[in-house]
DNA sequence: CCGAATTATGCACGATTATGCACGATTGAG
DNA sequence: CTCAATCGTGCATAATCGTGCATAATTCGG
């Protein structure tokens, strides 16, 4: 019995939906292919998005747990402050800020230089609340029900308020960032506020964890060409950077 | 069957979640692995912010635990905990509560019952944030500017978001509390903002700290008579609690 | 049909990760 | 204070991973 590599692509992912994990070892004994084989399945599954990569196999994601910002805040934490250093650097004194629900922005909010006049405009309670604990800038909240698994206000409401603020500059956190795709997000109505909110801003900045790099989220933001810079971390693949800057991105790679 | 270490920190998450707490030994039996494993789990979790780790297991870390806050500006910790779990005996399954910014509303906003389908607004990033961080719950922001010195959103954006909704419940922060001058805070607007939910409140509730008993800020909210019933703590002068149940309220003192 | 380019696969190798055990230190209850 | 439970660390072992490379299969343009 022969199987193709797509046919054992789609097994793999629909035994993935099925139970909600696989194991490396069992796959490549059942399906008569090495583990190596197996591996780069699970790789490139996990690339697009369909699971997570875990050291033994794959686990269905949760959809919801994974992607809120809370848990993300306490990963890679070193990384994200680099990020938000050399993110800040964009911001004058005075300035409007956005931003919206993502950790590298969590990162950004404590990062944003002291006394300098910002105010500070987010859909994310979280952003908002390590905002208001700064005491040094002001905040300006879009409210409306807040999506559980994005953690920010992304409805019709918080819709409406982001169509009467006109940001300086725009941070946008990026679920997946890849060079054909673009940038992409998990949520479709996320995907559609962060449109909205970087129309109406002059400028806007991506930041991306090398994690997020090549691979892409089922609903497009936008294209990289279209951020005014994405920056990226020191350790980013190079090819991926060459990757970015054919599209037509300013990509900005973070000092060490 | 065998389990990936992947799955089964997801697994320890969400019985965190679930449970409030883990016992380690009994992790370790019950998964099959050691307790080494299972030790070196919860530290995992714990460094990446999902629980705390404590002698023989974890817990669940409550979600105000993030804003600083509530540590810092609340000694009397405890006693808030105390007036919350005395609070939330007031809110039926499925309700609609709001809470405005007060650090009593944060005790409260990590005492409301889980999975209880509540629906909460609040006009308080803090709150807002520590509510989404439950992850149980619907969370409605009301939006705006931001007071730096209230925490909350307050002005005119906020009070029109106000009009659009009808809690059953408001949970009312008192800055003073007197059985003349009734419920009282610190900044006109932030008493606009107060009286206005409760009027669109079914009811309204006034969790009242022993040191705020019997003090009277500037600017008027409402009268005791007012409230649907006013919380004191269980070491509340009982000449206090006589003023107020003389001037109309209905007085419920804690359980110590 | 044929050769070149691309893709898929397996294998070897060193690197990384996960796990259990031993040992001494620490904690908390009585 | 005493003692048992728990913890942290270092170490050994085994499983798993990533990468580079060689080989086979497939695709594609004449």
């Amino acid at each position: 019995m022969t199987m193709l590599p797509g046919e054992r692509l789609d097994l793999i992912s629909s035994r993935l939906q099925d139970t909600g994990k696989v194991i490396a070892a069992d796959l490549a004994r059942e399906l008569g292919v090495s583990e190596d084989t197996i591996r780069r399945d699970l790789r490139d599954l996990s690339a697009r998005g369909v699971c997570e990569r875990v050291y033994g196999g794959a686990l269905r994601l949760p959809a919801s747990a994974a992607t809120t910002l809370s848990k993300r805040a306490g990963q890679s934490v070193e990384a994200k402050a680099a990020l938000a250093r050399e993110a800040v650097k964009w911001v004058d004194e005075g300035a409007c800020v956005f931003l919206d629900a993502a950790s590298t922005n969590l990162a950004i909010a404590d990062a944003l230089p002291r006394d300098f006049g910002i105010t500070c405009i987010t859909n994310a309670p979280q952003i908002a609340s390590a905002l208001t604990l700064r005491g040094d800038c002001d905040v300006v909240v879009l409210g409306g029900l807040v999506n559980r698994t994005v953690g920010a206000a992304i409805g019709a409401e918080a819709m409406q308020a982001a169509r009467n603020v006109r940001p300086d500059i725009c941070f946008l956190g990026a679920c997946g960032a890849d060079a054909q795709a673009g940038i992409t997000a998990f949520h479709a109505e996320d995907a559609s506020f962060k449109r909205a909110i970087s129309e109406v801003s002059a400028i806007t900045i991506a930041p991306v964890t090398t994690e997020k790099i090549m691979t892409a989220a089922p609903f497009k933001v936008m294209e990289l060409a279209d951020c005014t810079a994405v920056l990226v971390e020191a350790d980013t693949p190079e090819n991926a950077v060459a990757a970015f800057r054919k599209a037509g991105a300013d990509v900005r790679r973070c000092a060490q």
